[in-house]
DNA sequence: TAAGATTATGGGTAGTTGTGGGTAATTCCC
DNA sequence: GGGAATTACCCACAACTACCCATAATCTTA
């Protein structure tokens, strides 16, 4: 049963082999679409944990770089921070991505990988430190909720 | 796997040898255009760092640099700062391109050469002097950078 | 439940990539 | 115009990466 094109839901565990390949889950290859390529583009995510991308949602990151002018010195800094740590991973034919060693070290990760489904991409955490993470959230701001309800319907 | 034509993301970590020649990434070269006939044009960044323009890109700033009239003192100053230092080079067989003394020098480029991809060009920096420019950074306006970050859903 | 298909994980190999250095051609200067 | 210095082009090797195959575990289906 394949969901929407490039939706990603759930929570997967795999392990990182000792060349830094991870497997994809194989429900979210299904929901890639063709135009895809069978390619992900991996990057830094806000929290210490890999962001995979499918590449066409890439693209439409890229085209908003490409708008920005580099005499802005902030325009200048986003790019660079987005940019620089990103890199595109097609996956082999048993359906792994190969990870740089720059993105395994930021997001801490060694045997064991945590893939979560995060609807428009997915994250790849260490599952120790997606725990810890897990509990500083328990003490997020109630008013944040308040104000968040109103933007989405759950 | 190749991305977009003329499209740069990605850090890579090179060396800069005794006849001032860096390698330009494997992925790099691929991402270039047939126009572009293997040049890139390297200039002077706004920041510490030489940026690396495909020949076809280069050739759009020359335009609009056309644009700008000498009547403005800021505009034949921009003009100037821009063009003087900017030279084309070709990447040989093996891929690396020759960097200019005064480009070197101004870039404060010794063994090691740090290329970032920026989308529509490249950097090269002096990791030394990436790593101080990453640390000024933090003291960014944040207001200004999440208002970015808004603009630009990553 | 049994057979077949799919999935997750490990490892081998050939081709590619990064780096150093050598030689011929070109440019520059006296 | 001749010599020195610089530049462009070529070759070679080591390290790495992408691609391939193999196997065990799991799921699907008849």
């Amino acid at each position: 049963m394949t969901l929407t094109n490039n939706t990603f839901i759930g929570e997967y565990a795999y392990s990182l082999d000792s060349k830094g390949r991870v497997n994809i889950p194989a429900k979210f290859r299904q929901a890639l679409s063709e135009d895809n390529e069978n390619t992900f583009v991996i990057a830094r995510g806000m929290d210490p944990c890999i962001w995979v991308y499918p590449l066409s949602q890439w693209k439409e990151i890229e085209t908003n770089l490409r708008s920005l002018s580099s005499l802005s010195k902030i325009h200048r800094t986003f790019v660079r921070n987005t940019a620089r740590y990103a890199s595109p991973s097609t996956y082999d034919k048993q359906g792994r991505i190969t990870l740089t060693p720059s993105l395994i070290e930021y997001a801490g990760l060694e045997k064991d990988a945590l893939i979560i489904g995060m609807v428009s991409k997915m994250e790849i955490w260490n599952p120790v430190q997606m725990d810890k993470t897990d509990k500083e959230t328990i003490e997020i701001d109630p008013a944040a909720y308040d104000e968040l309800a109103e933007k989405i319907i759950v």
